[in-house]
DNA sequence: CTATAATTTCAGTAATTACTGAAAATTAAG
DNA sequence: CTTAATTTTCAGTAATTACTGAAATTATAG
């Protein structure tokens, strides 16, 4: 291996890493070097730059595709294929966390879903039961959450995350018009809404950590 | 193994899933008996129900302490020690995405912090340095939020869950009212807001899609 | 303090996962 | 269609991770 020094720490702590994150140290590593190279590489120079053999390159770009995370490319008279990582982190981000959710989420919501339907019969297993159904409604939760977040674009995905937990500001906010005070929901028609909540918007608009939300850290 | 149908479903699937969450089957199984057990269970108890060498247990629940998704019990006159999952699914999820950021996000971002105080030379690293930077900026964002997130009650999580997309509605008010046009700035003090906000507030307040937040999916 | 119950450690072994090189399959140029 | 370049597959092997039983350690009751 002979990479330019901030580039090697970076490839072997990805390679490091990997075993956490539920990648090998192969496919981290070639992740790693794809995203931080200026241009796409084929698998010859890729495991040319990281001492693997050509067949472990063959099967980690084949992991990395499965995955969506590369994309490939053709130069003109060269048949070989070339690989690099996506421009936009937040683009990876997005691919990432439906991945993830397809691999370590759906197959347990399904489960759960199937155990939820069966009549249980023995003693334990009811009590089981309504576990699986606290457990199977905070995933549906989840995961209809991220399918939303997922739809944003970029910029406004980055917004929500700068304001972080002046969201909670503005649904108390939201709360206040829609009628619903701590928990207590008021009649759906608010025709006459009363001046409070303008005053409430007043509070909110003038108060410097809503209004300073562009610079947060 | 001789548990109810439904447990036994639950607790193979968990096995089974462990590869893929980033721990081996015994740990999976054990707290899945655990999560989907009325009572706090002791080791024998644990191994016992699942076939397991009582080291293996003891390995198995070391592992889960050092996740902190296991509470320890004592009962009277009884010397050993009794092993149950929290109630609210809530906290079991805070405490997972608390400790997978810890083993799978710290490090990186602690690695990136340093790759960025140093002086690129070669020219290869002077962009790999721009990437690495582009990659951690996301992620410090991320874990910012996470952890603004995290100091949430569950209820307040929930409803902004619940509400999915639609906070990009709210989002999109705030903008008005804070005079943030299009990525405009506008200067601070909103002393005269004009009518308008208010009109805009109507607007979100009748919306049903907001009104009726409660009641998603 | 002693005896015993309970838990943890750890060396050895089993099982799984990662990696290699050779051979097979695929692709495209001539 | 043939040939050569490229990629993929796969059987064998290396490395890692998981699991067990025996021994050591720790904790507590008397």
């Amino acid at each position: 291996m002979n990479l330019a020094p901030l580039t090697q720490r970076f490839v072997l702590h990805f390679g490091e890493m990997g075993s956490r994150w539920g990648i090998n140290r192969t496919v981290g590593q070639i992740y790693a070097l794809l995203y931080v190279s200026p241009k796409a590489l084929n698998a010859d120079e890729i495991g040319d730059a990281l001492a693997f053999s050509r067949s472990n390159v063959s099967m980690g770009l084949k992991e990395l595709q499965s995955w969506n995370l590369v994309r490939l490319q053709h130069l003109p008279n060269d048949r070989r294929e070339y690989f690099q990582a996506p421009e936009d982190v937040w683009a990876i981000f997005r691919t990432l966390a439906e991945e993830r959710r397809k691999r370590e989420i759906d197959p347990t919501l399904s489960m759960l879903r199937d155990a939820l339907i069966e009549q249980a019969v023995v003693g334990d297993d009811i009590h089981a039961q309504a576990r699986m159904k606290q457990m199977h409604d905070l995933i549906e939760l989840m995961t209809g959450w991220l399918a939303d977040v997922q739809k944003m674009d970029s910029g406004t995905l980055m917004s929500l995350m700068k304001m972080g937990a002046k969201v909670q500001k503005l649904l108390e906010v939201k709360d206040k018009i829609t009628g619903r005070f701590t928990g207590n929901t008021v009649p759906k028609k608010i025709a006459g809404l009363p001046d409070p909540s303008s005053a409430v918007m007043m509070d909110v608009a003038q108060d410097q950590t809503l209004a300073s939300v562009e610079t947060r850290s």
